[in-house]
DNA sequence: AATTAATATAGCAATATTACAATATTAATT
DNA sequence: AATTAATATTGTAATATTGCTATATTAATT
């Protein structure tokens, strides 16, 4: 035991869960917010703007990017990290939607 | 090491991470679920509906508690759970602000 | 006062997460 | 071919999370 029992939950409690495990470090919404303003930003600029080392942010990136918040683009060695709108829309809407459904069995 | 490091981030994305961690969970969501659905819920009920013992059970509601988004009230040795619908909507609105921002710095 | 019922706490084991330093890989540049 | 620069991987240590059983607490009931 110890480990999280997903089997026995719905999938949409799943699916839920696993976004906002992504959010649920600070590192890693620090990381989304920078990303957003730049244009396509690198994993060294990164790093040094969140403060945390090379290979911890490198490893924040690829959580972020498993998910599908991030895609990149490698340009020779660099790799440039956008955020997939696509993606945050369809995260938005299920946040949205967990909010309002719950929202509204209490009435 | 090994520990987060919160205060080297933006406040507005420790706060965030803290309640998306609250989210990160498929039986807290499971939970929120059911205790929406009925009206006042008991931790023995909640329990059996998720497949949880009562001891884990108990414990994800302190911290779905903790984090404001349930209230409870106790009756003799039954402690009912509702939905915080006030705090619910602040979620909701923080997370909604978090993907339109970034969203649209994505412009 | 003893029993019952609901919940909480303590203690534990398995696993997951976070972060680092050291090193490896990769691709461009000299 | 050697160097540089960007990123990824490996290994490790500290800590956090998840879930259980066993037990304690609490409040109503008999």
């Amino acid at each position: 035991m110890g480990i999280t029992k997903r089997h026995i939950h719905p999938l949409q409690a799943n699916k839920l869960a696993d976004y906002a495990k992504v959010l649920s470090n600070p590192a890693r919404v620090a990381i989304l917010n920078y990303v957003g303003d730049c244009d396509g930003c690198l994993c060294k600029d990164i790093s040094e703007k969140i403060r945390l080392s090379q290979p911890t942010t490198s490893q924040h990136l690829q959580v972020i990017k498993k998910s599908g918040l991030l895609k990149s683009k490698f340009e020779g060695k660099s790799q440039y990290y956008r955020i997939n709108v696509d993606k945050l829309n369809e995260l938005k809407n299920l946040f949205q939607e967990f909010f309002e459904a719950t929202e509204a069995k209490c009435n």
